[in-house]
DNA sequence: GATGAAATCCGAGTCAC
DNA sequence: GTGACTCGGATTTCATC
């Protein structure tokens, strides 16, 4: 995968900010030909330097007003239980976050689901079934002061 | 803001799973003439159901490659540290997440910086800073299962 | 009041240079 | 990297239900 220089730092950084950007207003912003900037941008797909292109939905237009961050604590002695978690949280879609971490917690989860409930229903019946579960610890979100922000570059 | 219909909701699911959708493609996957689409899709812009449409970038490519989870606990005392942090939350970019949450944190940022050592400063020149904080407590991001993963609907 | 068909206009994508 | 050319989709208009 080879780099990427200053122009196309700016082809990100513009896509970033608005992901709808023509080749035309694309080309301008960052000084560049139109066929020129529409070939770096294709190549920047196709090497997989964006991964995609997505509108931002309102949550709770759409039923996930929920938003809940889990702390697992996992049992040391059985390392296969990491890879359970890793498989188990793929496989979940509201689990929107499953990361590894430093600490008193083994992962962080961010998940979405449409009301508490729903999250008492995932809770129990894929969170503390997992194998290796030492601790689940949950914060509800009371309030998002920002959420996926833009990358600062 | 009134509501959104069925159709609104497939072209909402369309577009937060491909943001590059043409209007003619997004017109014959949710089975509406393109003049329709067109107008529906402007109003779902319009009255906010889709705040933004962004390119997702590699952040090891553009220089952010450290993940970081931050738990704030709060002076109790002080209740305008509550706004003080959201203030300051606001304003700094390397902050992409700021939940206030129930539970053993107020809490929890989540910051993307260059590596360790962007952090270090952060968390010295901006955080600890902050008046009325009691704690943070720090949770540097080993690996990355999933993140910002599609919401669910 | 919202829809779909048609008509116009503009940008994407491709070419030669 | 530039400039021109073609094709297809975006956007508007309009008749219709």
């Amino acid at each position: 995968m080879p780099g990427i220089d200053r122009i196309d730092r700016a082809i990100l950084r513009a896509l970033h900010r608005d992901g709808r950007l023509t080749n035309a207003e694309l080309a301008d912003r960052v000084n560049v030909s139109p066929a020129t900037c529409h070939r770096r941008t294709q190549r920047l797909f196709a090497e997989g330097f964006i991964p995609a292109v997505r509108a931002e939905v309102v949550p709770d237009a759409v039923g996930l007003g929920a938003l809940v961050m889990v702390g697992v604590v996992l049992d040391r002695s059985t390392p296969d239980s990491f890879a359970a978690l890793e498989t188990a949280a793929e496989g979940i879609p509201e689990v929107l976050d499953c990361l590894l971490v430093a600490g008193e917690f083994d992962y962080l989860l961010k998940i979405r689901v449409r009301d508490m409930n729903s999250f008492n229903t995932l809770h129990s019946r894929k969170l503390i079934a997992l194998p290796g579960v030492r601790q689940i610890r949950t914060f509800f979100v009371l309030k998002s002061i920002k959420e996926n922000a833009p990358l600062p570059f």
